[in-house]
DNA sequence: GGAGAGAATGTTATAATATAACATTATTGA
DNA sequence: TCAATAATGTTATATTATAACATTCTCTCC
């Protein structure tokens, strides 16, 4: 199936996560380098701790973890961090969730289809042009023209199904 | 183009909206009586409140009405009858706005794609089967099984965009 | 009609999410 | 170095939503 790219994928079982948070920030240090965008210590330790694991991310986590890192932390400091990842495509919110993760291809513009497991929580991301032309062409046809679309599905990952049935 | 259900309507200009209000309490009413639900004055109030206009509706504006007709109101009476006009497809809560908007369609499973108006605010709901058809075969192969779709588009409506181009 | 069960609403308190507004510090570029 | 801008600090508060328990209403069964 051509036009599907995988930006976020499910681990379906063990593996070893620092290789996923090491090459996100790497990926996102050249990223705003490209952009001439500052990803200062804090930018990047959120962005780290958005990439905790591959389930959702909520804001006062990560500030509960910084405030122990940093006196001076407060919710602004964190929703600011998130807000600047979110503009490099570092970072999207699962709005129906209110909670973050990171995304596997910085700099990609908007976000793509956000496939969010039921059981075990993990979040996998998704960018098909198909899918997008459709929609488009589905809503013309009532008169509209997208501009951004917001795609969070709910289901179950490949593993939680052969585990549960 | 088939499959493609208009579930809500962009207005497109003016209209007599007290039409649209009267239709969606009646189809409340029938819809509530089939499923042996009761449709209570206070959660037809609500429904009635989210039928405002076609612009989403938060809570607490539901909330700000209702104490000056009920003083015993409070958050727990607006969210409740929304939640019980969610579970029986009265109503839809759009994720990103935090806001609500009435449903063309009671009794339809789920809801559709919500359209948004960046401009108006208005909101549209289509429902294509194709759309979500394709959806679910692109997310089988990443080996994820669709469950409940959150599908909500911002963009511009055509009165909008034939308005300022 | 009355008793009991379950549903709906009332009531109080608080949790969770997010932003406003202004002060201070750091960085960059002229 | 100085000024401008960006980033962060700081305090306060707005917004959204739920917990937990009390009371009232409605329906059914007898």
């Amino acid at each position: 199936m051509t036009r599907l790219k995988v930006l976020r994928e499910f681990t379906h079982g063990r593996h070893k996560h620092s290789n996923c948070v090491t090459t996100a920030l790497s990926a996102a240090e050249v990223s705003c380098q490209q952009e001439g965008q500052r990803l200062t210590p804090l930018r990047k330790r959120v962005l780290e701790l958005v990439w905790n694991g591959h389930a959702p991310v909520k804001a006062y986590q990560i500030l509960d973890v910084i405030r122990h890192e940093k006196s001076s932390a407060a919710p602004p400091t964190v929703y600011r961090a998130l807000d600047f990842l979110q503009e490099q495509g570092l970072v999207h919110k699962i709005e129906s969730l209110n909670a973050y993760v990171g995304c596997g291809a910085p700099g990609h513009a908007g976000s793509g289809q956000l496939l969010i497991c039921r059981d075990c929580g993990e979040v996998a991301e998704i960018d098909d042009q198909e899918v997008l032309e459709l929609l488009a062409a589905k809503s013309r046809d009532v008169g509209f023209e997208i501009s951004s679309p917001t795609i969070e599905i709910k289901g179950r990952c490949g593993r939680c199904l052969s585990k549960h049935g």
